[in-house]
DNA sequence: TCTTCATAGTTTTTT
DNA sequence: ACTATGAAGA
């Protein structure tokens, strides 16, 4: 503990040791950032300041808590909890709450994610009648969003005569009034969008004089990680926080700046220095992750780049080996080399110790299914995370409506799920009526007497067994614990009976999500036995799928996207689908400035390798129902060729020799019990015998899928045909 | 009003 | 290949 100063290298301490005032730290990948931010934690902690005055936004929840378990691991005491210490979504929700009266917000205001948004924009458009060829939803969302940073509201846009023109010549007359609409709707609904967050955070500060000053002296110590990654609205809230004592510290390098479509603003680092003049520059340039090689390849990528700030990495490592590139036939093929090389590697390794970074999420297909061909354990992190399932999101829709009944998206979700004879026709005469008052639907249900909505008696008592069955879980929710009121709405709201009752390999699958969704808020009510469902609702939105990592995913390889990985290292890492049109990416090929983050972003991936890095590339990749034929991706020929290997695939060695012994026999000591691809026979077939636990003995029909959602048709001795996934099922062969 | 079947559009990255 | 949407039938 007291020795924590020489954990650090002398430019990494002397970032740490200055505690006031402005300071930029400039940090190379693997140049030890986090350390420097975490031990400035520390560092201000043993200096006697209160975990209460400290402020340290970081850019992902899982940054976050590794961070506090860090400090609480050298400081103790429980102090980590009372640091304010989160994303900035997080951290500035919270002060939203319990500041809403003065934004004239609920204090439980819902949090839309981006399918709420898109939801509530789909209603927009087809109440004003909109053709959605023109109006399409995610290029207004994107819009509407884009605005939003840069700090343009519904009525700033009224007076941008350039932005209405922009809209006029795309023939999208109509877009400041849809997003006009959606703010007051969103409003309506005591609900915000992630961008929201910062907007109402600003106006916030901006409005409220006395509340600003309040968190200007809370806030004594302000550290932003990431920095180069912060967009327009952070930069403005930051600067207010900080405006009186003028402690912050800044870590970033804007080498990896890898989210401006975004917004986010490399800008801001420039600006730093013009804001806080007497600012003090540090700059960590010595790599500590990273072979000779792969920092000189790293270095020799981002040179192409013309937007940069003079930074030298170098590192002390070994030269370690050459970076292998590959070229391989297919994205099949390309799947089958980075299967074959785990496999051989894993030998002497981890399976946590590899990593396959991709572009585009699509990309996960073809390697998930040559890496359970081979039986190696994987996890993949991003596409849908668990609370955006559509069960999930089903359930979370009454919670959402039971804490706060404004919540239209919430309740258009569940008023006929599962299904009580409410139909389109019905909601919509409720919607049409909530718009004329312009009310919240609820506040219709509630009061259908006075409003001359017609409906016939039928259709009036289920809405009213509908509105006694919310009623009913609003109360629960204020007088029970969270476990308590979850459990009692899922089983009457009548979606654990329906979901009970779907035997479909689907349905069995769901039902398994809502129980884990249970024991979820079972756990966090376990830590505190009277917290409430409200309290588990706050953020949950904002969760990611890095935030739901299982203890069982611990040692598995781990598939994502670059942009996903960034902070994090890896003994080996894999970028596949170094492709022209894909990395780069199609869409950022005609623009400098797009071409440059692209680059950044490879410069991001080949930086999580610490021991060796393979790149590879398919001749031909299956895409959109057909094959393309592609390139080699410019990136790769702009790394110095010390530093690169070029191996062919195609090569009879690799295919052979590997990949077919393998296939054939399966090794078993990689089977274990707990892992559900291996619940997936490999060698079941069409016609074959099996034994299923419950319905007995049966042929096989037919095989549908892969992996996860591998399906067979099977017709049962005693009971009939039955569709299973196998994932579930573990069927046994009898023959 | 609900279910089923056919068709169209989709893939860039995400708090 | 996969999902979302819409039309047609029950």
């Amino acid at each position: 503990m007291n020795n924590y100063l020489e954990d650090l290298n002398k430019d990494q301490r002397k970032a740490v040791l200055q505690l006031e005032g402005p300071s930029m730290v400039i940090a190379g990948a693997g140049s030890g950032k986090t350390r420097v931010l975490t031990y400035k934690i520390i560092h201000l902690l043993n200096n006697g300041i209160n975990p209460q005055h400290i402020l340290a936004l970081t850019f992902t929840n899982k940054a976050s808590k590794e961070m506090k378990e860090r400090v609480e691991r050298i400081v103790g005491g429980g102090k980590s909890k009372s640091l304010w210490m989160g994303t900035f979504h997080s951290v500035f929700s919270r002060i939203l709450r319990s500041e809403s009266e003065k934004i004239h917000f609920p204090y439980n205001f819902t949090i839309y994610d981006s399918s709420d948004s898109k939801s509530l924009l789909k209603s927009i458009i087809k109440e004003l009648n909109l053709d959605k060829e023109i109006y399409k939803l995610g290029v207004i969302q994107n819009r509407i969003s884009s605005l939003k940073n840069n700090f343009i509201t519904p009525e700033g846009y009224k007076n941008h005569a350039e932005l209405i023109n922009t809209d006029l010549k795309a023939k999208r007359s109509e877009f400041g009034r849809i997003y006009f609409m959606y703010q007051q709707r969103c409003f309506r609904s005591g609900a915000m969008d992630f961008d929201d967050i910062l907007i109402y955070t600003y106006k916030l500060l901006t409005e409220s004089p006395e509340t600003l000053f309040k968190y200007q002296t809370l806030f004594k110590y302000t550290l932003v990680d990431e920095y180069q990654d912060t967009n327009n609205i952070q930069y403005l809230i930051i600067k207010k926080l900080v405006a009186i004592n003028e402690n912050i510290c800044v870590v970033g390098d804007d080498a990896q700046s890898i989210y401006s479509f975004r917004g986010a603003n490399i800008q801001n680092i420039l600006n730093f220095k013009v804001d806080y003049p007497n600012y003090k520059l540090y700059k960590l340039e010595q790599n500590y992750r990273s072979t000779q090689n792969i920092v000189k390849a790293a270095n020799s990528i981002i040179k192409h780049n013309e937007k940069q700030i003079e930074k030298d990495v170098w590192t002390n490592n070994i030269d370690g080996e050459k970076i292998i590139v590959c070229e391989t036939s297919s994205d099949n093929d390309e799947g089958r080399l980075v299967s074959n090389t785990i496999f051989d590697l894993q030998k002497n390794y981890n399976y946590k110790d590899f990593a396959i970074l991709y572009r585009t999420n699509a990309q996960s297909r073809s390697l998930e299914e040559s890496l359970r061909k081979l039986n190696i354990p994987y996890k993949i992190y991003g596409g849908l995370s668990f609370y955006q399932r559509k069960e999930i999101k089903d359930i979370i829709s009454y919670f959402r409506l039971s804490i706060n009944t404004n919540d239209d998206e919430a309740l258009k979700r569940n008023i006929n799920y599962p299904s009580r004879g409410i139909g389109t026709t019905t909601i919509q005469k409720l919607i049409i009526a909530a718009n004329e008052k312009k009310v919240p639907i609820w506040q219709i249900l509630n009061t259908l007497e006075e409003n001359p909505i017609k409906i016939n008696s039928g259709t009036k008592i289920k809405l009213e067994n509908y509105i006694n069955l919310i009623k009913t879980f609003i109360s629960e929710t204020k007088d029970k614990n969270a476990y308590e009121s979850s459990e009692y709405i899922i089983k009457k709201s009548g979606i654990y009976t329906h979901l009970k009752s779907d035997n479909t390999p689907e349905g069995i699958s769901r039902f398994e999500n809502i129980q884990e969704l249970l024991s979820g808020i079972r756990d966090f009510t376990d830590n505190n036995a009277n917290v409430s469902l409200s309290e588990f609702m706050k953020d949950i939105s904002l969760l990611t799928d890095a935030d739901n990592e299982k203890e069982e995913d611990y040692n598995k390889v781990t598939l994502m996207t670059i942009h996903a990985s960034k902070g994090l290292e890896f003994p080996y890492v894999f970028v596949v689908g170094m492709e022209e049109g894909l990395f780069p990416s199609m869409m950022s090929v005609n623009s400098q400035s797009e071409l440059e983050e692209e680059r950044r972003l490879f410069y991001v991936a080949i930086t999580r390798a610490e021991k060796r890095l393979f790149l590879s590339y398919a001749k031909i990749r299956f895409k959109w129902g057909q094959y393309i034929d592609s390139d080699s991706s410019r990136f790769i020929s702009e790394i110095n060729e010390n530093y690169i290997i070029n191996k062919d695939f195609n090569k009879k060695k690799y295919k052979e020799l590997n990949y077919n012994k393998i296939r054939k026999k399966p090794k078993l000591k990689f089977q274990q019990d707990n892992n559900p691809i291996n619940n997936i026979n490999l060698n079941l077939t069409e016609g074959q015998i099996v034994k299923h636990k419950i319905f007995g003995t049966g042929k096989i029909l037919q095989l549908d899928g892969f992996g996860d959602n591998q399906k067979a048709t099977v017709i049962f001795e005693n009971i009939g045909q039955k569709k299973l996934l196998l994932k579930f099922a573990k069927l046994q062969i009898v023959k």
